[in-house]
Formats: structure tokens, C-alpha cells, sequence
DNA sequence: TGCTCATCGATTGTCAACAATCAATCACAG
DNA sequence: CTGTGATTGATTGTTGACAATCGATGAGCA
């Protein structure tokens, strides 16, 4: 884990050190400088973010809550592992809410919320086709929460974030077994024209099939490579938020 | 888990503080002994749990996280205030959530679901002809919270205890104001009807309808007492989670 | 060998004091 | 009287030290 070079004083890193260290901590999760399962300390996180142990307590407290981070009560807190079960539920809770979303947001499609979506899908495939594995992940989280952000709904908005982090824990860890994730770049032009297009039922079908890839995909990876890891239920059946 | 018979005589949880003192304090929350705006200073709450303010600062920030406590750095913190859109977003996010719920258990209800679905109605019929509109409340939140405990999804029913809390605050707040909250028992005769019937398509629609008269009652509520209140709308757009 | 139990190191939980920030107040000049 | 800037009290943010708990280790013994 590299530490940014002494710590820059540059004060007002953020109103509080917490929200500061939640933003480093989720950032050094999901791009896999602390692996899946790994331990980690609160003292050790307090010296390399240089604060003391109480704010990092609270920003730890807040992954958890996020479902990246799971802890034991006096014995110790370990990024989240990968569960075939946890995907199913991603996946199938995503085409509720983004079915949900674009209920929301169908009757009021303007020429803003249609640049918007072209806007990103074309990042996305600027990404994807200059192999920036990393960043099209990004784009893809950014095509999806557009959806979100524009339906105004708070709610639902909180909701998408609460399970955002785990679904780009999933794709990178992917990402750094396989080499390549390489997302349909296809099939997001058809999600993007339905968007657009004019039938909402057109759409929920697109929203289905669009998850459903997605979700064999990423079950296949957890199902040949988490094979043999039989205690990590045994630690989230034991783990309190 | 069972728990192992060696030495289970810890009856008390006593995991943590915090977990006892979130307990307490949204349960004084949603009980309505500090009311919705009146501000929690970290200070007296320590006191009066006889706690320091360390874990009392973490149940806090989860309660912060439940939507029960809004707060502002270095300023202070408050209990929720209604606000109609909020209303709004928890009604159609129910919608949402429970047909979701039904879709899940529809295949999968055996007499075990049907018992456990016609105990809890019991149950609110009792509360309700006993007039006892407290317990009612909780008969209510358990009959619905039924679906999403069967439903087996994790994420769903974690998403579901994110917006119970406020619900449960504004029927809380709901019954204080009008002194009879009185629920719609064939309301629910029928939503439970149809929850063992044989549509799936039908109970959507309960739902919808069971969700559109809820809501509407709430939303009468709180634009009569809310009238004149306009600060709040100040207060939440500086608050940070 | 195989089992029990005391011990020890590691990690989280808790505490009380100190610092930073904000909002209200008040003196004061125009 | 009105607006403005310093002051002050209240509240949250942060810190380092201390306590409680857990899991592993190894000694002792049948």
C-alpha cells in the first residue's frame, strides 16, 4: 500500500478527517490495494492515514455499513469476500431499482437527459475501446447512476450507492483475475437506444437481459475461483454491523 | 446460530455500547420522547446513557445513517423533521420494494408462510380492536416486514429496515398529532387476502392501492402540521450524512 | 498421544481531555 | 437606529491512553 509521501499539509482536506479517510479507504478497496479478505487493523489504517484511531473508527464503521468492510467484535475487521449469493442479490435488486428508475424518469426525457446518457455511453466506449479496464469501470457505474441521479429520488439514490460499492468490488476483483473484464460494449449501445426509445416495456426487457448477462458473467468468475473457500461464510455468519 | 449450551448464560447481548445505545435511542426517537427538529447534543445523550461520548458518537452517525438524525459539523444535530416529499419517496419506494418481495416469495409460499402471515394480522386486528395504536404501528411493521424476512434477500430487507425507521417516525408522529391514527383493517383483510391468493398480478395492484391510500393520509398529515415550516428545507440542504 | 487450562499477544471497545469550528451576542461606529 | 466586527459560549471533531475481549500458544497431566 503506498502512502502518498509524508502527509501534505494541506489543510481543508475535506470539512472532517472521517469523510476525507472513508473517500482514501474505498478508494485503496476498490482498486484492490487491500485484497478481498485481507485484515485490517485500525491502528495500522490510523498510521498510514496519519489520524488517530477515533475518526478512522467512525470512517471504518461507515464501510461496514457500505458492505465493504465486515467485522468481529474484539477480533477484527477484513475487506468483504466475494459470495455467489451476494452477486445474485446485486444483480437481481439492480434490475428492480434500475426498472424502478427509469419508471421515474420515462415521462420526463428531455433532450438534456438524452445527451447525458450519449455523453457517457460515449466515455464508456472510448474506454473500452482504448482497453482502459480500470476506467470502464468507472464509465459503466457512471452510464448506470446517471439513471439515478436524474430521477431525483433521494431514496432510491442511497439505495444504488449502498450496493454501487460492492458491484465495482466485484467488477475489479474480476478485472485482476481474468486480465481482461471486457463489457459489451454492444450491448450497452442497446441499452442506451431503448433508453431513448419508445416503450417502456421495451426497455424493462432490455434492463432484464442487460443483468442478466452481466450477472452469469460475474457468477461463472466467483464460481471457478472462490472454490474451496469454505470459511468465509463461517466469518460473515459470525459478523455484526 | 444455536447457541452453544457450555456457558449460554449470557443473557444480556452486551456485544457493545453502541449497539445498546442505538437500540434505546431510536427507540426513544420513534416513541416520540424527543421530537422530530428538537436538537440531541452528544454531551447530554453520554450522560444520560452513562456512556462518553466515543460510542455515543457512533450510534449516533448510525442513526445518522438510518435517516433518523441529520446533522450539521461542528453545529449540531437533530432529530429528522418531516418534509411531504420525504413521504413521498418512502411510499413509492415501498411500492417498489414489497412488490419486488412478492415476486420473490410468490413461487416459494408454503403453509409455514401462510401461517406466519395470518399470526401477524391477527396480531394488528388485536392491537387495532384494543385500540392500542402504539402496538398497532409495530403489528403493522411486522406484518409487512414478514414478506421481506421470507423473502430471504439480504440486500432487499437491509434496504427495507433503511426506510422502516422513518416510516415508523412519521406514524409515530402521525398518532401523537391526531391522537387516533386508526389503520384500515379491511385494508389489510385484504392485502393479506390477496397475499394468499392466486394473481400475482392482483396483488401488485393491492399493493399500489394499499401503498396510494397510506400514503395519501400521510401526505394530508403533514401538509396541515408542516405549514409555515420553511427553515427545515434550510436546515437539510447543509447537512451532510 | 491427546486433552485441559492458564497465559500472552493482538485487536477492538471505551474513556476523559483538548482543539477546531460555528452561531449568537454585544459593543461600537456611522 | 442600523450595520459591522470582535467575543463568547456551545457543540462537534480529534487525540492518546487505558480496559475488555478473543484466538492462539504452549505447559502440564492423564
Amino acid at each position: 500500500m503506498n502512502e502518498q509521501g509524508g502527509r501534505g499539509f494541506i489543510r481543508i482536506p475535506k470539512a472532517t478527517f472521517r469523510a476525507h479517510i472513508v473517500d482514501g479507504l474505498r478508494s485503496a478497496i476498490l482498486k484492490g490495494e487491500i485484497s478481498p479478505g485481507a485484515q485490517v487493523t485500525e491502528s495500522s489504517l490510523a498510521e498510514q492515514f496519519g489520524v488517530s484511531r477515533g475518526p478512522l473508527r467512525e470512517a471504518m464503521r461507515q464501510l461496514i455499513d457500505e458492505g465493504l468492510l465486515v467485522t468481529i467484535p474484539y477480533t477484527g475487521t477484513h475487506v468483504v469476500e466475494l459470495s455467489v449469493d451476494d452477486v445474485r442479490e446485486i444483480y437481481s435488486m439492480r434490475v428492480n431499482l434500475e426498472i424502478f428508475a427509469f419508471e421515474l424518469v420515462w415521462e420526463k426525457r428531455d433532450e438534456a437527459f438524452r445527451q447525458g446518457l450519449l455523453s457517457r455511453q460515449a466515455e464508456l466506449t472510448r474506454c473500452i475501446d482504448s482497453s482502459d479496464d480500470v476506467a470502464s469501470i468507472d464509465a459503466e457505474l457512471q452510464l448506470h447512476g446517471f439513471i439515478y441521479e436524474v430521477s431525483g429520488h433521494k431514496i432510491l439514490q442511497k439505495t444504488w450507492e449502498s450496493i454501487r460499492g460492492r458491484l465495482q468490488l466485484y467488477w475489479a476483483a474480476h478485472h485482476r483475475a481474468h486480465g481482461i473484464r471486457g463489457p459489451r460494449r454492444d450491448g450497452h449501445d442497446s441499452y442506451v437506444a431503448n433508453a431513448l426509445g419508445e416503450s417502456l416495456d421495451v426497455m424493462r426487457t432490455e434492463i432484464r437481459a442487460h443483468m442478466a448477462r452481466g450477472g452469469q458473467q460475474t457468477e461463472d468468475f466467483l464460481l471457478s475461483s472462490n472454490a474451496g473457500k469454505l470459511e468465509r461464510s463461517d466469518v460473515q455468519a459470525r459478523a455484526t454491523r
